[in-house]
DNA sequence: TATACCGCGCTTGTATGGTAGCGCAAGCGT
DNA sequence: ACGCTTGCGCTACCATACAAGCGCGGTATA
């Protein structure tokens, strides 16, 4: 955990930054779920005042990844079984509804870059992180190919939730993304065939493929989890020699 | 317009008083489409400081019912016709999957609800905004059936921007009501059946009837829809006499 | 030793002050 | 008379000061 010493951000200050930074932290689990997110801490941290961090944090609040317990503290939300179902849920719909919108000529555009995204995730030795955005864009196109790009700000705020609990797993597996990157390709095709029922029927199992790992995770690191739903936090002295 | 004088809101004050506040004003159009929303002048009128108005906006912004223009102003949003879709799209895909995820034997409390329900909407004289209500509760619980009750969050937010549209329409049919609590009736009925295609069928027609009126209220009140997406507000001096 | 109590430090919530930026409008130059 | 410039008032944005509340930890007490 290397710990810059002072100012750390270099990216774009104010709110904006502060809510960019601070969600993809948490959603690449570089902040651990249960995690303590002082105001006062991070504003120091990130070199700018309470105001634009705290507007942040009821942003991410407001989206489910971070928890506000008044006067008492702020917290990274954990791994909440219920909500990963319910965000589970309301992804496979969109999607699945957006396979049903495409029309019979996709604008041409958009399935360029869906070509060249495949291309891009099917190359060898690619990393995680890399592959986890060309799999964002790729499902974002497909939404894109429907008419209803909008939506994918929703879909996008369920995707965290999901995200989260798939980092977890995905140590898991000897080669996921290749596996992945196969599901992709199989799911483009059956779209641009256009067989209709085979891309939901596949779209599905690649949407549900998230399970098969996660309630291992939960053997494995019960503490990242929501054991009481509405358990409150705890407050530690520790000693520190400045 | 009766302008009350001074404090005018007895309800909760703080952040969430203010953001429910502002948020029933909007959807019922209390305040219209293109209003200014001043930081300083809701803060006065509410009776709190800039800090709860001001971070009510940003949530408001988040849900696409507010446009903030840096240094600029912030105002009501306009009904965006693309925006509108969008919304009736994912709220169609999620109330649609949630029918297909209600088990063969319902949860009998919440089955009881809808006929309590369906029993207050079937009332003679029933005013609009009640109806309303029920309306909210009534889709709210059909698709705590499935047991995705918290993806209702994410249904209220589309909603939001359904309802201004829908009332707007509100005047232009003779007793909709009758008719929508005749369709919420059949629909029900098709789930308990049960009939899922029929249920279906129903549901889709019913969400969709929203359009039939909006494109009539386009034609007689343009200055409520967005006409350019990313116009900018302009200014204007006027002169008073105190 | 166990227990009730009270204070203190931390937290978020709210209020207020200062800053930068934008758009209009009046005023100057042409 | 027309166009450019400059000033002014308003805005949202960020920083800071103040207030209120919760929970732990030490202390006094049974």
């Amino acid at each position: 955990m290397a710990q810059t010493h002072a100012p750390k951000s270099a990216a774009a200050k104010g709110r904006r930054g502060v809510y960019e930074d601070l969600r993809r932290r948490i959603v690449t689990l570089d902040l651990a779920p249960g995690a303590a997110l002082s105001e006062n801490e991070l504003a120091a941290r990130l070199g700018v005042s309470r105001t634009p961090v705290r507007e942040a944090l009821i942003l991410l609040a407001d989206e489910g990844l971070v928890r506000v317990f008044p006067k008492v503290g702020s917290f990274v939300s954990r791994v909440d079984l219920q909500a990963v179902e319910d965000a589970q849920f309301l992804r496979e719909a969109v999607e699945l509804a957006a396979l049903g919108a495409i029309p019979a000529k996709p604008a041409p555009g958009i399935v360029d870059r869906l070509v060249a995204n495949l291309a891009e995730q099917e190359r060898a030795g690619i990393e995680a992180e890399e592959f986890m955005a060309l799999d964002e864009v790729f499902h974002r196109d497909l939404l894109d190919l429907s008419g209803h790009a909008n939506v994918w700000t929703t879909v996008e705020a369920a995707k965290a939730q999901l995200d989260r609990a798939r980092r977890l797993g995905l140590s898991l597996e000897p080669d996921p993304l290749a596996r992945f990157a196969a599901e992709h390709r199989a799911i483009f095709d059956a779209v641009m065939a256009p067989d209709r029922a085979r891309a939901r029927r596949l779209l599905r199992a690649h949407l549900r493929a998230v399970f098969n790992d996660i309630e291992q995770v939960r053997a494995v690191s019960p503490e990242l989890f929501a054991g009481d739903p509405d358990s409150a936090p705890t407050r530690r002295s520790v000693a520190v020699w400045e």
